[in-house]
DNA sequence: ATTATTTATCACCAGTCGGTGACATGTGCA
DNA sequence: TGCACATGTCACCGACTGGTGATAAATAAT
């Protein structure tokens, strides 16, 4: 009766499991010890098998990273709940596409290291990895889209940039710093005056 | 008459020299291959000399960066220059403060691998550089502040903070991915186009 | 000229890295 | 049963890393 298909749970022969639990392992290693520590070495080991394996399930390193990639299609779709109520101002429409993505990027540290590293590495994984973060984003974006005009005579796209970028470093300097430039960003209130003061900016800024 | 103190030039027995040919580059080898590749071997070998002087000169890595660190004491007094007028509204403070971090960082490649290291690496090295730099950007900005209040009823320090972290992250990011969320950051005009922008954002969030 | 001392180089260590071939063992099919 | 295959393990390679002790060579002091 010992020939049932799960009996010892662990370590049964089962390819599909360990091509999961190397993946887990390579998205831990990448999330924790950064892009420094990361490799086939401390991958296989976090997994518990045999590198070899690496080679044989994904390709080496570089399809290792490229199916971490596919992991990361939709990070921010599943993230970003979709807006209570249905922006009516070009404004409201800003504020609510930054809350979410706030929101989803603050969820996934994974996604937040990525960006990290974009601007500080340009290593080829990186870039691969960046390249799928950044095609989710766009395609969440272009979904997020309205038939809101902003108001005249103000270059929302360099706007909206400018924007992004203050809630994006935020974010990612409150997951190593704490904080940014003597503004704390460890609790909740903490991000709640944040927030407030950007909702405040965009605002006064795309005020008609 | 060959006795003279500085004959050849170059391979001489000069410790001074050889002194700051290591540290230079160690900061070149920092600017260009990034963390990632720093190390005696690296650093020795774009000296031109054996790595045992690294240890001897400096007590290893650590030392190289500490002084590497005190070499980066006044990064941004040196860069910035005086604004040409002294503001005279809390709106115009903010505009020249963030005017003269703009120009400092983007003329110094290091301080701004420094910058996106402190957020996607936590080694102790790069929390000893980020420590340099901060305190230098701390003395710089004390030494620009005025008696000039913010307006009422606004988070100054949140609202700012904000802004510095959009105009930091801007710079990163043109550095290596040449632009951000759509918005080119190449050409001198791309800048005076995002650098209006934040202007524009300034004046309208501290508008009395 | 003969020491002492500084400056620089070399050879080597143990450890880790990415990568590969040979091997053992469990599983399913004939 | 026996065979073929899939799965997993092990040992090893060359290259690189940080780190150190011994040694050569040039300068300074006597």
């Amino acid at each position: 009766m010992d020939e049932s298909k799960e009996p010892v749970e662990g370590k049964q022969r089962d390819r599909a499991k360990t091509h999961d639990a190397i993946l887990a392992a390579a998205k831990d290693v990448l999330a924790s010890d950064g892009f420094q520590g990361f490799g086939v070495n401390s991958v296989a080991r976090k997994a518990g098998c045999d590198k070899q394996l690496i080679y044989r399930y994904f390709g080496g390193l570089e399809g290792l990273v490229e199916a971490i990639g596919s992991d990361l299609a939709n990070w921010i779709s599943d993230a970003a709940m979709a807006p209570a109520i249905k922006p009516s101002t070009y404004s409201q429409w800003v504020e609510t596409l930054l809350s979410g993505y706030m929101s989803a990027l603050r969820q996934n540290t994974l996604v937040q290291k990525i960006s990290a590293w974009e601007v500080a590495d340009n290593s080829p994984l990186v870039r691969q990895l960046s390249k799928a973060r950044s095609i989710a984003l766009g395609r969440w974006i272009a979904g997020q889209r309205g038939e809101l005009a902003p108001p005249e005579g103000i270059d929302a796209a360099a706007t909206n940039a400018i924007l992004i970028a203050a809630a994006q470093h935020l974010i990612l300097a409150s997951s190593t710093l704490g904080g940014f430039s003597g503004l704390a960003l460890a609790t909740d209130a903490d991000w709640a005056r944040a927030e407030t003061a950007l909702a405040t900016i965009i605002r006064k800024v795309y005020a008609e």
